[in-house]
DNA sequence: CAAATATATTTAGCTGGCTAAATATATGCC
DNA sequence: GGCATATATTTAGCCAGCTAAATATATTTG
């Protein structure tokens, strides 16, 4: 997890910039918000599910699963939720363990799993997204309409000056 | 790290919404587009110093060590980057191993070890720190200095929220 | 000054990522 | 039909976090 708490002061910053003439210090500042920020989102969460005990991994499986009442396979749950299928083994096993979700073999093909939420699996996500949806309320309950619609399109140029910076392989 | 890929689409959405009526959309809708991007940003970091033989951890202990000359003990790098000690004893190990800094004995404090960056250490990070800030001036390039204040506010916005958030305990 | 407490670091064992290789089954192409 | 290739999953082994307990040294206090 990012996670600087000792950030950079001003006069750091000053120092920084005579040795490395390209820093842009506004840009700088830009990014290290973002990524502190929304650092600290990811451990919020992390730590609200794990009263709940959850990964976020598990959660986004759970999720899908509820998305999709015929199930899914194990690689479509890898792919869904950006995780290799060896890692989605364990996440399922664990799954299993807890009651949450069921594993049979898929007719149409032998080789495979279809993974389906149970009752239990589902009582869970409806104890726990009311109060994840309450909290994301919550959270972003500062901006107004106007000034999320404003975060969104920045964000997206920030999506975009990514993808551009790595397509031209800096 | 944080990785939706299979993001719930509006119809998605909609359906959601009748299940869990506290469900704002656009609050979601901004919170997962704030994870998501800043976790592409994470990606893109780690894949960057992966290719000079770093980690963030190691890369934040390096430049910690660099603007603190004198040194630094282990407890003051693992508070400074927000692992515990005990992460912080594996992390100076590969950094040792790889010459990159030197660690001693405290002469006021025989509890405590300092560690201080290598001249092969200032070395990398006079390598990679320039391609790094050129990076993310590239990065943030799309936006433009009020955009960039702009970005900064909504994001401190955000952490306002996530903070009246946690300390309303939901 | 000696005991209790606090601090700095390391060790051991857990978890959950990863990749590469193994296994099983499907599919495509002569 | 049968071989080559592709796909789905698991296994094994590695890495980097974590916490709890161990060890060593400092500091405080009766």
């Amino acid at each position: 997890m990012f996670e600087i708490i000792d950030l950079p002061d001003k006069a750091a910053l000053a120092k920084l910039t005579t040795r490395y003439p390209m820093l842009d210090v506004p840009a700088l500042e830009t990014w290290l918000g973002l990524l502190r920020i929304s650092g600290d989102c990811m451990n919020d969460l992390d730590q609200f599910l794990a009263r709940h005990n959850l990964s976020q991994r598990k959660f986004f499986v759970l999720i899908l699963l509820m998305r999709n009442p015929d199930g899914l396979k194990v690689s479509q749950l890898a792919e869904g939720t950006g995780v290799s299928c060896a890692t989605m083994t364990g996440v399922v096993e664990g799954l299993l363990k807890a009651g949450l979700i069921t594993r049979e073999t898929d007719p149409q093909d032998r080789r495979a799993f279809v993974v389906a939420i149970t009752t239990n699996g589902q009582d869970l996500l409806d104890q726990v997204l009311p109060q994840h949806y309450t909290r994301i309320k919550s959270i972003t309950a500062c901006l107004d309409p106007g000034e999320q619609k404003q975060l969104q399109t920045l964000l997206s140029k920030i999506a975009f000056g990514l993808h551009e910076t790595r397509s031209r392989k800096l």
